[in-house]
DNA sequence: CGGTCGAATAAGGTATTTCCCGATATCGAC
DNA sequence: GTCGATATCGGGAAATACCTTATTCGACCG
């Protein structure tokens, strides 16, 4: 292998460049593409361009998580680590659910960034040293757990999150590509499923399962 | 003046030494402190390490804006720019009204991160082109301006409470033993006061204001 | 292999809600 | 004492939601 090829994707540019420049200066690490949204990511998993995906896990167009789940279905060799601002146990289990290989928090050290990168670039997983104490409780917890599954598909996940985050039905449907009547019956199957029949509801839900941040 | 003194102000270090690093090959422009809070940040400020503050508007601890704010009360040579996700008109024109000399919303290129320091640090505001629109519709669309101030009466906050929490305008109309129609009424007032435009987005905030809370 | 089931897509028709206009009364400020 | 902001309502057009039904497609199962 002659090096590790990088993609970073991040909704902000400054961020995408500065993480670039970092990476700069190591010779067998490469960053050889950058993305926008979850969704541009996906796109360049197909095309196979990168070994290593850089992700942040709050995105505004296709979240972090969702956009890991369908990278690794659509590219075996492509790994994923997420960066995220909180060690928070629900999002750290959530990623490696979705098949990341790693997880930094973002005031993580540079030489993390690093480290975490040739650890999954050669097939392990890293985890931020601030996590342990998160996983450790969660597991030792994890006794009476039923998995808090989201009956929710993901088409359903990525159709909530567009209405937590204010688009709206007609805003959706042209997004998606799909006729807006298609995504009422979405919505109304959601509400049916998470038994919430308003809209705020449906914000609060999305808020306290990870699908959007709120900051 | 032999060169331009900066300090990152960001809560997260991956950021700072992204940011650090995009700044590294610029010969006149040295990166001289970092912190990690806007508190950190006064106290860089009152030791007049820099002579330019780059401040993230979000953090947990003191928010950029309060942090701007004490910065320039405490030492006048000391600019700021903030570096911001949202070209939101409310927060471009607080971040001015608090003492800020610039505003870079975090998808600008990085080009426009060397534009802004030194146009800032000669003395000058820059903001975001992004920005130029937004300022635009704010100017024209308030000429009986008064203020861009989000106090919104008690009346209205009870009524975005309600908002917030799933209740519908015909709910809310019982509950307060008014019309539907005036609940409307203030809903859009509410919705003009903030620049909001979906129920969503008075959800958000709502949470970010304190008024509800999700956990 | 045929059947069923869940998921995603969509349409039609009715009910409800929002949105845009305007209106009135109060109340504090200048 | 007028002016602006607030709080209260209504009419009517436009948009949206809600309910029901339907088709397609892959998966799974006996």
């Amino acid at each position: 292998m002659s090096g590790i090829r990088i993609a970073l994707v991040d909704d902000h540019q400054i961020v995408r460049d500065g993480l670039s420049a970092l990476l700069a200066p190591l010779k067998d690490i490469e960053v050889v593409a950058q993305a926008g949204s979850g969704r541009e990511a996906v796109v360049l998993a197909r095309k196979d361009v990168a070994d290593v995906f850089i992700m942040d896990i709050a995105m505004s167009d296709l979240n972090g998580l969702e956009a890991t789940k369908r990278i690794v279905a659509a590219n075996a060799n492509a790994k994923v680590i997420m960066l995220s601002m909180h060690a928070s146990e629900e999002y750290v289990v959530r990623s490696l659910q979705n098949g990341a290989r790693g997880y930094l928090v973002k005031n993580a050290a540079p030489e993390e960034l690093e480290a975490a990168i040739r650890k999954v670039a050669s097939g392990g997983v890293y985890l931020s040293p601030s996590i342990g104490d998160t996983m450790r409780t969660h597991i030792l917890s994890k006794s009476a757990e039923t998995t808090s599954q989201d009956t929710l598909t993901s088409r359903q996940r990525e159709i909530l999150q567009a209405i937590a985050e204010g688009s709206s039905t007609r805003e959706i449907a042209e997004i998606l590509c799909i006729s807006p009547k298609t995504v009422e019956t979405h919505r109304s199957q959601i509400m049916q499923k998470l038994n919430i029949n308003n809209v705020p509801g449906l914000v609060h839900y999305a808020i306290r399962h990870g699908i959007i941040t709120v900051d």
